[in-house]
DNA sequence: CTGATGACTATAG
DNA sequence: CCTATAGCCATCA
């Protein structure tokens, strides 16, 4: 049983696009929890087998991966945003150029490309 | 209620 | 680049 936190949590999560990363502090903001960024972070670890999520596309401020480096579930998360084409840059991702602006997503809505 | 915890963040050295 | 420190806030015992 989840939280209703949690559920707006992966819904937020949810939406971000491929080839693109958001920050715990950002899913928190769009989740409409204000600075509970630690709580987007438990509630991945919260997260079911049943609720599928593209939770490598959350990254830390610093545009690293906030997981032991040593660990699987690193080293998944990276190959994940690689394949989707987000470079990285040694241990970190070029927020400026990756990280997911839903304003930015409008703007687009009526472009040609 | 209090205190501890943590896939966080900002700042300082 | 790194570590250290303080602030943050939902959750749990």
């Amino acid at each position: 049983m989840a939280n209703s936190n949690d559920e707006k949590i992966w819904k937020t999560i949810a939406s971000i696009p491929s080839g693109y990363v958001a920050t715990y502090g950002q899913i928190a903001d769009l989740a409409g929890m204000g600075r509970a960024a630690r709580q987007v972070g438990r509630a991945l670890r919260n997260t079911p087998k049943g609720v599928d999520i593209p939770w490598h596309r959350v990254i830390n401020a610093s545009g690293r991966i906030s997981l032991p480096q040593d660990s699987d579930a690193y080293r998944t998360q990276r190959e994940r945003l690689l394949m989707e084409g987000v470079v990285f840059k040694g241990r970190s991702v070029d927020l400026n150029k990756f990280q997911w602006q839903p304003a930015l997503d409008e703007l687009l809505w009526g472009l040609d490309g």
